[in-house]
Parts: C-alpha cells; sequence; structure tokens
DNA sequence: GACACTATCGTTAGCAA
DNA sequence: CTTGCTAACGATAGTGT
C-alpha cells in the first residue's frame, strides 16, 4: 500500500538562483528568514571567536533591523572612530584613505570570481591563465594560494593609493587609460 | 586495489557546542571560515530580497572586516539617520537565539575606517613576496595619485575580463618582464 | 598555515497556519 | 510579518596534503 507512505509531505528545499525575488510574498518570508538565519551565524561568531559584531539591514520595506554585540551603536561607534575620514589620501607612507564603500563590492565580486573559478576547477591556474603569458609571476601565481589570490585582489582594490599608480602611469604612457 | 579500502577520508563534520574556543588556532580558522561564510548570507540577502546590509566585525585580534552593500557607510550612515535615540534590539554573546525582532529606529554618529587600511597594507605585504620580488615599482608607489588609481580601479573592473592580461602586456611592453 | 575533501550538521525553500 | 514542518541543499569541523 503505498497509501501508507504516500506523498511526502513536503516537495522539500529545491535549489535556488541568487537572483532578486520577484515573488513579494516569497521574498518577505526569505527575507524574514535569512535575515534571522544571519543574526544566529553572527551571534555565533560572536561566542565561538570572541569578536564583535554589528549588522544594520534595511528589508525591501525600509524597516531597519539590526543586530549588535556587545551592542550595535558600541560596535558601529567603534568603526566609526577607526575611521576618522573618507577624505583624500595623506600620501604618508602606505596610508590610505580607503573608504568601505566601493571595497566590498569589489571584493564581493572578486569573491565570485575566485569561487568561479574554483568551481570550474581552474582556479590558480585560471587565473594564471588570463594574466597571460608573463614569466616571473606566471610562476608566482601558480604557488598562490587562493587565499594570496583574494588578499591579491583585495589589495588591488584597495591599496590603489600605492599598488597601481604605477601601472596606471605606465598605461597612460602608452594612451590606454 | 582499493576496492576493499573502506575508510572514510574524513570522520566528517562533528556537532559543536557554541560556546567560546579555547584553540587559538582552531578559533583563527573557525572565525574566517564563518565571518566568510556571514557575508556570504549577506550578499545572497541583499541579492534575493533587494535589502541593504551592513556588517561590521572586528576580529579576536582586533582587525576590522566590513561587509556592505551598496556599502558600510551608505548603509551605516543611514542607519545613524534614522535612529535618533532608540536602542534598537540587538544581543548576542548571551544565550538568546537572537530573534533579532524589529524594533528599529535607532540613531548615532558618523564615521569611517582607517584599520582597515592597515589590514590590507598587512595584505600587500604578504602579496609583497608573492608578486613582487617587488622592486619595480615599491620606489615610485608611494608618490601615486588616488585620484589616478580610482579611475585604474573602475577600468579595471569595467574590463576585468581583459585588464589583467592588458596590464600585463604592458608590463612587457614597459621592459618589466 | 592555507586548501581540498567529505561526512555531517545546520539552514532554508516550499507549504500551511 | 512570523512560525512550524519536512526534505533538500548548503555550510563546515575534522582531517590529510
Amino acid at each position: 500500500m503505498e497509501a501508507l507512505k504516500q506523498t511526502k509531505k513536503t516537495t522539500g528545499r529545491k535549489k535556488i538562483e541568487i537572483k532578486k525575488l520577484v515573488n513579494e510574498a516569497n521574498k518577505q518570508v526569505t527575507f524574514s528568514k535569512r535575515r534571522a538565519g544571519m543574526f544566529k551565524k553572527a551571534s555565533e561568531l560572536c561566542i565561538l571567536c570572541n569578536a564583535c559584531v554589528a549588522i544594520v539591514v534595511f528589508s525591501p520595506a525600509d524597516k531597519l533591523f539590526c543586530f549588535g554585540d556587545p551592542s550595535t551603536e558600541a560596535v558601529v561607534n567603534r568603526y566609526l572612530k577607526v575611521e576618522p575620514e573618507f577624505e583624500p589620501v595623506k600620501t604618508s607612507k602606505g596610508k590610505k584613505p580607503v573608504s568601505c564603500e566601493e571595497h566590498n563590492r569589489k571584493y564581493n565580486e572578486a569573491m565570485k570570481v575566485l569561487e568561479l573559478e574554483k568551481k570550474k576547477k581552474a582556479d590558480v591556474e585560471g587565473l594564471a591563465k588570463v594574466w597571460g603569458r608573463g614569466e616571473w609571476w606566471n610562476e608566482e601565481i601558480h604557488e598562490m594560494s587562493v587565499e594570496q589570490l583574494e588578499q591579491f585582489l583585495v589589495a588591488i582594490f584597495d591599496l590603489r593609493s600605492i599598488l597601481l599608480k604605477r601601472a596606471a602611469e605606465i598605461m597612460m604612457m602608452h594612451g590606454m587609460l
């Protein structure tokens, strides 16, 4: 008798693509669940690693939700304190303005690229391939760990105050910029 | 000849209690992994639900890590603006499951990031040995123009699929290879 | 000390209240 | 908006390289 087991109670979770949800109702439910899940993760991170975390979220309906350990305010203040300003450079030995802003966007994009590379199994080799037929670094890059690559990318994005100027100049010299 | 090799490759993940990790090494690894995981969750939440999220994390070593969409600053500023003096929800370290409600309404100040710089700087130093016998640029980089670099950065991302290769070519042309 | 590998644990999509 | 259920799916602790 199949009737005993019959239909599963639910179809179960299905794989979804990380894209903007169109169904409003579904979006709302997903937002609530995932927000809660994220806060829980943050909480665990704080407890496990003795870290301080603050999360500020604006729902699609512009409602504010926040999490903080020891408190949102405390962590945010500390964050603000660390970055006194968003001004231009000081051109003092490795000092740079760095706005968390675009940095993260770039970083995330970089992460995605890296993930993609990993999954394609191209990983380091794939990146190295893009970089080209160089010599000195080709070998170096092959030796780079994924983390190093991440740092490398982060560095490129954030350390523009020191790292890429040179390249930029060169490019300009060649009328490419 | 390993048809009989039944040895499982790993014992697999084990359940852990959410409590302060004592082993420093393990704590560090866990911090990195979970932080990355949390940022990913945040990223997905933003994309799926069209929400705005900012996360600020201070590692046990007091290093600053942040995530933000559209940017940490933008979200934090909005957070400060929205809340004039109401303490929203938070908590964590305690024992609560952190069902951060929707208390919203928060208030605060302004800010910036500077420690982030230190992190990136350190990262670059670590990179130096990877992709730098690091001499060709080390010298002149310190004179770089931020504006110039920012432009370059934009270019990098817009053309990220070919830019790296481009840079390589340029470098080669410049006789750096 | 950063990964890669998996067995497992934890999270959540789909439904329903 | 939030909660409970269940089955998948995804994140990761432990391990080896």
